[in-house]
DNA sequence: GATGAATGAGCCTTCATTCAT
DNA sequence: GATGAATGAAGGCTCATTCAT
């Protein structure tokens, strides 16, 4: 709408693409939908409202998603992978892996607490099947790579031998899930502290020390 | 009406007397409440479906509970501790501490399992900070007893010398705590594979064996 | 527990006979009625709240009136006429009549102050058929009083002769029967003055003189 | 759309704009809320009730008002003065007063037999005391002018001069206030009679007689 | 008779969703 | 496509009245 190169446009709105308004108000009420649902909960945070903050009327909301439950659902299912902390890097066992692994944790929980989709999540999962099956399944596919990484680890020694690997990884998995229950107001998780506990669950010390050597 | 000199009067109701009845009759509420709110989630349940499923009118139910709210409370309230895993027993050092801790996590997950209400709980939570000061205050006395126990076994040299204990105590509490996700409906959770990763992050193998010995 | 003999037992309470009992629970409850319906309406006020006031059960307020209405309707008939001014005394034209008027007033006022049911009264009138029909038969026959009273003065040729008495009778009527509302928080209606009023609408000045003179 | 010209524009659907359709609802449910308030009573008169006399839907009843207390105070402040009898109007010494206050009288009870909320009114002073207030000023300030009119009076040495003039004034306001009260169902009130009684209050009969006199 | 727990109809209000403009 | 007023189902809660004890 503006002239921004100082010669007056007779009439002529330089208006985006049909097709780019359309997606910049779906983008508009995703983000809108994510902020209010993380501060208020689903159950709590009405279409109106999210169509208000998004600056569209509330019949605008309808065009873009079929109910409320779809936005939401657009919300995580586009990103549930980022809810899971990200499939530790082979490169762990090349460096320090304490540092690697606490920079890892540190970036995943961050990123969890920016989305704040955490609880909504969990407030949903309960009652739709369909996303919980989504959910499990990415839950099942990370769990998956982490036990991958160990049982490569495994095979060149560097583990404990008397754990189920199986059950590390769910533990490794459930103790980088948890990181945002751990968070305080004040302060945040001591990340480098959990990633020595991560990791003595599957390096013995001796192990840890040699690849620390070798970074 | 009642019998009370031990003999039973033949023809006798044995009706309960008006508080035992009331009593009852709160009860089959808060049990219908729990049934529900596991089921369904808190926001999905309303009060006339948990009066209904106790066999009593709508009107009733506010005479137990001023509201939908403050059945929850009552629910969760009187029995946070069981949403906490126990204490752990000092014994777990004189006896062999992986059965002692597979056994009780086995108990505290089932009582979880059976009461249901480990959803419920976490939907709430964001948005009832009376409950959640509660549920932390808890969370961070067991916290403080697992923590207790660590440096009591730190004292006699049983645990790692490295490893934060707060934060061990705190992957304990968490690992615990998220004992209900790792259940599938087949199976249950392998506890005593689960006490031995526990186990790792308190007491170096040699200490561990040791300890076994004793028992 | 009762002596039924006439043997006094010690300690023993001389109870009332049934019907006596009986009667004093419904005054105490007729009184409770009053007293809420005066202070927070009609409707506001439930049946429980009565009972309550009057220290039986919700379900022994049914026993002595078939439901709320009925209550008041009892509070409302038994003392229609209380509502009413009373009838002026012939005697008034015997002595000095707006002292006399002003003595009534006083007390008119004080009563339907005690009362308290004026509100009430009013609040049911447009629903009630029943007891808008018994409360303007009332209101005609203590006009027809006045009237009378008025008739009398005019044969003895003590009133204006250019004013239609019903008319001054209706007003006379409306002018006690508006008295509460005259009253405030502070003070209480200017009696004498109001009663001077009234008597001007009924005798010329030189009447009233004369009258005035003969008391 | 609308044709701004004053042309009639052919084929144009002669809609009205928004804003006009919203005030014509907010109309309806104003006047149906009157008719049903003075019908049945505030408390009889649900939300419902006056939504659907309005031919609207109950969720619309509270795009226009937040509950049904506003509406009647919206029914009521907008028009308070309305329920009070008009200011008299000066120049009722300079004619006939009485028949000037006769069709006045006239005038103001069929405006508040036409409102229909007079009962509605009263049933809610009490428990209302924002509302108690308002016609507590609107009522003094009409007194007021009364009372002003009335020393004015005094001053041309055209009234009593024996009476209280502040309870004139009041029992004027009375009298008035009451006329609704006086009517029947088959008659309505003899205006003119009483409009004789009230003059009779304020003007001795010879003053009065000198008044006509100068019409 | 007395009790007070139980009942359930019905009120107020919210909000997901639709639809006329 | 966009708008936001309109809809009406449904939930929370109250309270007049009934009824088992």
């Amino acid at each position: 709408m503006i002239d921004r190169d100082g010669q007056p446009l007779i009439g002529e709105f330089p208006s985006l693409p049909k097709q780019e308004r359309a997606y910049q108000k779906r983008e508009a009420l995703l983000e809108s939908g994510r902020k209010l649902f993380s501060e208020k909960g689903y159950e709590q945070t009405t279409a109106k409202d999210i169509a208000a903050h998004a600056n569209v009327a509330t019949g605008t909301f309808y065009r873009y998603f079929c109910d409320k439950r779809q936005l939401l659902m657009a919300l995580i299912k586009d990103q549930l992978d980022r809810f899971m902390p990200p499939n530790p890097n082979p490169s762990w066992m090349n460096h320090d892996p304490e540092i690697g692994l606490a920079s890892m944790l540190k970036k995943h929980d961050q990123r969890l607490d920016k989305l704040g989709l955490h609880h909504v999540l969990h407030e949903l999962l309960p009652h739709d099947p369909e996303l919980a099956q989504v959910y499990a399944e990415v839950r099942k596919k990370l769990h998956g790579s982490i036990y991958e990484g160990l049982l490569q680890a495994q095979k060149l020694g560097y583990t404990w031998d008397d754990l189920d690997l199986t059950e590390v990884a769910w533990s490794i998995l459930t103790l980088t899930e948890k990181l945002p229950d751990r968070r305080t107001d004040q302060s945040e998780p001591n990340y480098h502290a959990i990633a020595k506990i991560i990791c003595r669950l599957v390096f013995p010390p001796d192990i840890l020390k040699q690849l620390k050597g070798n970074s």
